[in-house]
DNA sequence: ACGCTGACTATTA
DNA sequence: CTAATAGCCAGCG
């Protein structure tokens, strides 16, 4: 089973989500971790993000978990993680609406109506590129 | 502890 | 084609 390894494993803890007394690893860390390993360029859906995870069943999950990562010290790119439309569904939640969409268009990726061009050759599955 | 919320996705009308 | 509905699960009040 292709699971994200334990980011703490027992010792490395991220205390992304709560600076106040340190959690153990959430759900959000793996997302992170996730989000994270996307190279430059390109982009990955919350559902193949949720799916690597073992939530796929609720990729909201994911995208919810962006948001706590807008409030954690670990600097998240958000902007490459899109719906499986290639829709900038977050781009509102950026600190501008046009951030995401200028990330994206820095890294190479065309970005029209707020959609991203090829977004389906530029697709990053966590599952296939990230075995083990 | 219960209930609401939510950066999604798939299905149905 | 677009619009509405249901399912999902983890954090927060």
């Amino acid at each position: 089973m292709p699971s994200i390894k334990r980011i703490n494993s027992g010792t490395g803890k991220l205390s992304a989500v709560k600076p106040s007394g340190n959690r153990e690893k959430s759900f959000f860390e793996l997302v992170f971790e996730v989000a994270l390993q996307i190279p430059e360029g390109r982009v990955t859906t919350y559902g193949a993000i949720a799916a690597c995870l073992g939530t796929k069943l609720s990729a909201r999950m994911v995208g919810w978990a962006m948001n706590s990562a807008h409030n954690s010290t670990i600097t998240v790119p958000a902007h490459r993680v899109i719906n499986r439309n290639g829709m900038l569904s977050g781009k509102h939640h950026f600190n501008t609406p046009d951030l995401m969409q200028e990330l994206l268009e820095k890294e190479g990726i065309k970005v029209v109506n707020d959609k991203v061009v090829d977004f389906k050759i530029l697709f990053w599955d966590p599952s296939q590129e990230l075995i083990d």
